[in-house]
DNA sequence: TGATCGGAGATCATTATAGTCTCCGATCTT
DNA sequence: AAGATCGGAGACTATAATGATCTCCGATCA
């Protein structure tokens, strides 16, 4: 339950892998291809291909055509944020149905239903979790934060 | 992203639904049926049935057959977890894939995934956050908790 | 100019989800 | 004992999401 997709998967490692490459030690500032990371991770490249653009479409990479050409992060690692990249490929976070509904599109269980309420609380934690992860954190950073849960923050009925 | 299920959700509100009636003012005790819940929350009869039979399967509910049958809670509402709901609809939590791999089955990417050690954290953050808020939590209660992120555990790369 | 890159669109197979239908057995009421 | 009311269990269907593939295009650099 509450998996995240491959798409999101192969997001997350594509732009680590980009991460090190431009920031590391070895090679820093080189552009890194689609190709390299497929083979990198195995994973197949036209998907890839299309995970990267989207990443691209939100600015969180940027792109470069051609011949020596491929991507490079938009940001500095402590400014990429989990939830913008899960959110990149899988849209808002949303742990119900009725987390964005506007106004007039009631669910059918919204006339009666008590749980929405608590059920945004953890979606907000949730929330709070993967904005406060940056990919800096999947580099061996080790900033510190701390969030609660709902429960501690008082649940109306 | 992140959503669960319309059977996980339908979950949550027929035990809180049972919940109140059985240990609120009105008629404290009283067994609740299939039928009552559906109709109240605009619940497809039939997939709510399924539902419940899964919940007491998973021994969070009692079922009692015949006429003025129907579904109590098995346990006090604070003993069940908001984590023990969705797993039993939709499986243990696991952000990844290869969350819950079992040794000799590794994924195409795991080779060189740098990702799998960040992402368990978070796994596990969001499974303290749902293992902390019980039945009661939905009901008014506000118990006091506290998690840390991941980020704040200190996370390698 | 042509090989190498990303951009964009359609397409397809597989799986998960949501929902339905049917039949069965248990139990309470009369 | 009979019939109505309950849950238990299985097969079944339709739709949507996911994962993956294919094709063609434009940009860029050697």
């Amino acid at each position: 339950m509450l998996k995240i997709s491959k798409k999101a998967d192969y997001a997350l490692m594509a732009l680590q892998h980009i991460a090190v490459v431009q920031f590391g030690d070895v090679t820093p500032g080189r552009v890194v291809n689609t190709k390299e990371i497929a083979e990198e991770y195995n994973i197949p490249l036209e998907l890839l291909a299309k995970v990267l653009q989207t990443l691209a479409k939100h600015a969180l990479i940027e792109s470069h055509n051609g011949p020596k050409g491929g991507y490079l992060l938009a940001r500095r690692t402590h400014q990429i944020t989990i939830a913008q990249i899960l959110e990149s490929i899988e849209g808002p976070l949303g742990i119900t149905d009725c987390s964005h509904e506007k106004d007039g599109e009631l669910c059918m269980q919204r006339e009666n239903c008590h749980i929405r309420t608590p059920l945004l609380k953890v979606q907000d934690s949730i929330a709070q979790l993967l904005n406060n992860m940056t990919l800096q954190d999947m580099m061996g950073g080790t900033p510190l934060i701390t969030i609660q849960s709902p429960a501690a923050q008082g649940v109306e009925r």
